[in-house]
Parts: C-alpha cells; sequence; structure tokens
DNA sequence: TGTTAGCACTCTTCACTGCTGAGTGCTAAT
DNA sequence: ATTAGCACTCAGCAGTGAAGAGTGCTAACA
C-alpha cells in the first residue's frame, strides 16, 4: 500500500515538525508552515486517513498528531534526505581521532564522547571484543621471583596482560621457550577457540616443561576468559535530561537503570549484525527501551566486525543527522584500526 | 559554644528523622517520637535557640526544621554513633573481593559497583595513580618486523602496554639487550620521575643502540604520559532518581553533568588527602555539590597513597552506614593490594 | 470529485479561589 | 523551667471557569 504523494508530503511535515518541537502537530501548522497551497481542512482530512493507517496517532482529541512508531519507520525508509556527512562534521571526527593514541580502548571511550557531544544524546559503545580477534604474540616474561606475566598480543592489536603468581622461581631462558612452544602451537587462533581448546595435544611438545605448565596454563586461561567481555562504555546520560520527554522523573530514572545494567548494554551492541541499524520504539528487543530509538554500526578490523557503537534518544530522534555521524564515526574508525595495525 | 545535652538530643533527633524521612520534623514530632517526656512546647523553644544558632533552618513558617549544613557537621564529628561495620557487610566485601581476579582496574571498577549498590548513592572511584608507583619491571617485545611492545610493571602490580612501530626490523637478541639496559638504568624510579627525566645521561651505556633509543624512548614517554591520568569510573547514578530531592529534574540534570565531566571527578578524588574524609554540603569545593555531602576514602599500596574512592548524595545522607561501608572497602582493598602484590 | 470555509465540540492548560492541616511563636498558668 | 492553649502563617490541594488549540463534520464551491 503506496501512500499518495500528498500524504507523503504532510507525515514527512508532521514528523519533522514534531522531531524539532516535540510538540503535537496541527493541521494548521502543516498548512502554514509546510504545505501553504492547501488549506487546513484538506490537510486534517488527509491527516484523518494517516492516522487510520496508523502513521501517527492523537494524544487527546483536541491536540494535534504525533508520529507512530510507524510513522518514524516510513520515514527513515523512504521519506527522509539521507543528508551526506557534514564536511565540517567529518573534518572533526578525523581531527578528534588523530590525536588519540594509546590504546584501542582509550579510542573507542573517546568514540562515545565524541558521539554523544555531536548528537546530544546518549552514545554507548563497545570496546573490541577480544575473543573475536586471532592471537598475533604471546609472551611470558618473568617479572620477579614469584611473579609472571604473560602478555598477549591479538592482530586487532589489542593487548592483555595477566599477572601469575609461580610457586617456583622459573628462570627466564625456560620461560622464552615456553613462550616460543606456545606461540609456534597456537598462533592465529581466535581467542574464543584458545580459550575451548584442549591443551593435553601439547603434551609432546612440553618434555621437561610439563610441570611449569601445569602451574601457568589455567591461570593463563582463566585470565583469557576474564578478557572475554568487551568493556562498555556510556556517555552523555545528561543529554538525555535536557529532552522534555525526560522531564517526567520516573522515565529518566527507567532510562538511567538501562545504562547502569552493563549486561544490557552488552546485549544490545552485541546483538548488532548489520553495518548500521536503526531501532525504532517497540522494535526494540530491550522492553525498557521501547521509548526510544536506537542508532547503532559495527566497526571492523581485517573484515571482521570486532566491536559496536550506539546512539539512545528519544523516538523523536534526528534520525538523518545522527545516522550520518555514527556512518561517519565508524568509517574514521575502520580506517584507523586497519592503518594503526597493520603488519 | 557547647550545646546543653538536651538541645543535643533534639538536634540528634531532628538530623535522624529528617534523614529517614527527607520531610521537615515539627515539635511535635520530635516530642512524641523522640524526647516523649518533654513537651512540645518546651521541644519549640529548644528548637527556636537551634535556629539561631545556625544548626537548623526552617523552609518556611508553617514547616517544620531540617538541619543545616553547619548541624550536619556538628553531627558527624560529635553526635552520630560511630557504628561499627556490620559484621554481615564486612564479609559480603571481602567474599565479593575475593571472587574478583584479574586486572587491578577491574578491582577499583567493582569496588565502585559494590559501593553504589551497598549504600544506594552514587559512587566514584580513581584507578591507582600509575604515575605514584614505582617501575618494577620493564621488557620490550618483538610483535612482527614493524611493532614492538613496551610492557611497564609497576609495584602496584599496574601493568601497562605500548605498541610502537618501528621502521626498521630490530632483532631479539637487541631488544632483549635494551631491556636488560632500561631496567637496570630506571628500576625502582617512579612513573612521575621517569617521565620527567632526562635521558641523555644514558649515552654512554647505549653505545650501538643509539638509533633504536632515539626511536624508541619519545614514543615510550609519550604513551607514559598518556597513561599518567588514571581512569575514573562512577556506578549508581540511577539511586540519586530514587531520592526525593532530585524529583527537581534540573537538579537531577546537573548532578549527572559532573558525572560526566571526568576532569572534575578526577579533581574531587586526587584532593583526598586523609584516609576518611567527610565533606558537606558547601563545604564542597565544587560548586555543583553545595547540595551534596561527599564521602570519600583513600588506598593505598606501600604504605603510598594511590587511589580513591567515594560516596556521593545528598546533604540529607546516612553518614554513619556510608562511613563504615567505605571504611570497610579500602581496609579490603589494601588488604588484597598488599596481598596480591607481595614480591 | 476534490477542496475549502465555517462552526460546534472536545479537551488541555492555566490562573484563581477557598479550605485544610501542619507547625509555629507567644502568653499565661503551673 | 515547663507546659497548655490559642491565634497566626503558609503550603498544598481540589474545584472552577475562561482561553486556546485542534478536531470532525457539513455545506458550498470549482
Amino acid at each position: 500500500m503506496s501512500l499518495g504523494s500528498r500524504k507523503q508530503l504532510i507525515l514527512q511535515a508532521i514528523i519533522e515538525d514534531y522531531i524539532n518541537t516535540a510538540e503535537p502537530v496541527g493541521s494548521r501548522t502543516v498548512s502554514k508552515k509546510y504545505l501553504t497551497d492547501v488549506s487546513s481542512a484538506t490537510i486534517r482530512n488527509e491527516m484523518a486517513d494517516l492516522e487510520e493507517m496508523g502513521y501517527i496517532e492523537q494524544p487527546h482529541t483536541s491536540a494535534g498528531r504525533i508520529p507512530s512508531d510507524k510513522g518514524y519507520r516510513l520515514y527513515v525508509d523512504h521519506l527522509m534526505s539521507q543528508k551526506a556527512i557534514n564536511q565540517k562534521d567529518n573534518d572533526f571526527i578525523r581531527k578528534e581521532f588523530m590525536d588519540t593514541i594509546g590504546e584501542i580502548d582509550r579510542l573507542i571511550k573517546h568514540a562515545s564522547k565524541l558521539l554523544s557531544s555531536m548528537t546530544k544524546y546518549t552514545s554507548i559503545a563497545m570496546a573490541p571484543q577480544f575473543k573475536r580477534t586471532c592471537l598475533k604474540h604471546l609472551q611470558i616474561i618473568k617479572v620477579d621471583s614469584f611473579n609472571i606475566l604473560a602478555v598477549i598480543v591479538t592482530d586487532a592489536g589489542i593487548v592483555k596482560n595477566s599477572v601469575i603468581r609461580s610457586e617456583q622461581d622459573i628462570d627466564i631462558d625456560t620461560l622464552d621457550k615456553i613462550s616460543k612452544i606456545l606461540n609456534e602451537k597456537l598462533l592465529g587462533l581466535s581467542i574464543e577457540e584458545l580459550v575451548k581448546m584442549d591443551f593435553s595435544e601439547l603434551d609432546n611438545s612440553i618434555n621437561g616443561y610439563k610441570q611449569i605448565f601445569t602451574e601457568i596454563l589455567p591461570e593463563l586461561l582463566q585470565a583469557l576468559k576474564y578478557s572475554e567481555r568487551a568493556e562498555i562504555y556510556y556517555d552523555g546520560a545528561a543529554n538525555l535530561l535536557e529532552l522534555p520527554e525526560y522531564n517526567d522523573v520516573q522515565k529518566a530514572k527507567d532510562f538511567l537503570n538501562v545504562l547502569d545494567e552493563n549486561d544490557l548494554l552488552f546485549d544490545i551492541l552485541n546483538d548488532v549484525s548489520k553495518d548500521t541499524s536503526v531501532i525504532i520504539g517497540k522494535e526494540n528487543k530491550v522492553h525498557q527501551l521501547k521509548n526510544c530509538s536506537l542508532i547503532t554500526a559495527t566497526y571492523s578490523f581485517n573484515g571482521k566486525i570486532i566491536g559496536s557503537v550506539g546512539v539512545v534518544g528519544p523516538t523523536r530522534m534526528k534520525y538523518s543527522k545522527v545516522i550520518s555521524v555514527v556512518d561517519c564515526l565508524t568509517q574514521n574508525l575502520n580506517d584507523i584500526l586497519s592503518k594503526i595495525i597493520k603488519t
């Protein structure tokens, strides 16, 4: 069922006005501000149709109309002007990233800050999923008589450490040899595989080091397991409270509770598969966010998706703007990752 | 100027009732619930005195009294029952920490979560300040032909990594030798000193490696500088909104804005010197928190303060409870740190 | 047949009103 | 020094009515 082109224009007008004002939009407003050559009475008739079709709703009899989730969906998929990213924004993001060096987690945290400050909504971000990356180098270092340190570097440039206490004073050469053996055997495996791996088959290679292996390996695997869940960040929680829809304290409370639940955020960010996805209102699996829209995008390394970022806001969201910012940001993220970490 | 003992009792009654109910406390309430053998009229007279002395205030003529900052201060310093930590809470904290292994930052993050969930306020925490700890071991590892990795372990068990791209393919033995030289020269120095150090005096020791040094050192120092600022965490932001004082959206907004400003939180947590400190209302240097109270405590390693944690809430805070929880938590933190990281 | 003007109707919002209850300060009696 | 009693103050609440926004319907018009 396709809408007449005038109905489309009216729906678009209603949505864009509502996005800007957060006030129900009346027929008069549409007639005066958007479709000046049509009278408000005509608009009224069309609006009644649009309501019947489920694209807009009326909060109460004497109010204007507001878009429904279905309306927003049509808008995002067909009506919205796909505005290319503002050149200025693009430059800004690029520049901000240039200045951020250091650990990759820090980069993602910064990305989250950028997203929230540029969109004025709340951003969420997931650091690279360690388990999806592959072992590139492993080295066991002696710190002192009782502490050894396992350093793991993966292809996405993630580095993880694990301090292991050892009862015996192992000499450096031994550790080097063990490092070499492990490196040979394990190189290129994903951390996910590695954790599940059956190490008994290593038996042949480790003649003479068996005792040390049985002391170190479990600790190492344990540490890997603990690193499996990626860090989750959010930023700009205060932005939400600027919006009129969150003048209701209860709603603000519910929203903040979601942000405090790392598991929930993880599920949200982990669920993303497409490059960029827009989830509107009740489309959300997480029922606490059924009044929110969520725009997420993934970032990749070596063709593999390793993490994602997103923006959460009211369904009355500046979709066009946010989508372009999120897109641009992940684009830059991909660039930087592939550049920093080229072999 | 010392209060009569009955005035003290009345002040205590007012404060404790107000802490529980968030409602101004009237003379009748005090007489009925706390000092049953004195009439409300007498209480009224005493309350008028207390108000004149500045310990309590009246929101408006026909309301009861609420404590002033000065009142809370007296209460915290002299009136409050210094309740020892609940044995159950202590066990709980201990147990929670036992289960948390892994990186020290994760431990602190967990501590923050614990604080907010046990106190029902918002917690803030600063991970160990890298720069205040001393170099224990430094090792430079070859990852592949173009990437080398510097691993730095400090006495507090903090491990930092820095991936350095190198134009030349340096062989492993060379890196080992460089590691040894640097270790010898730099062991025991605090990171703070290290960053400021003049490396030209190394010249003699590095015959033959000079070119490599000049490539690696600046990168290494840069990475150290970026790690200088400790991570800041907060948790339980949603708890605040449960409190009636934050039904005013504007106040909630102001508070969230503080949490979003890492620099501000850093200043707050960095300012702490005493073991445990209680800052009430306008005593706060940060003007955004002049309606809040802040209870902070430090944790140490090797006798040096390396970080701090805190709880932020309304001035109407359950001081006794929070102080005991914060104390207990840092106590446990100290224990764990000294145990985990003993040489 | 699609469009428009006009009008009665609905419903929210806001300002105003008067009432109630909580709490006070003062006074006079104990 | 303490207490009972009383007049007074003020926030909060419910009720009221007017104003304004927006609608749906009808009848006229191109």
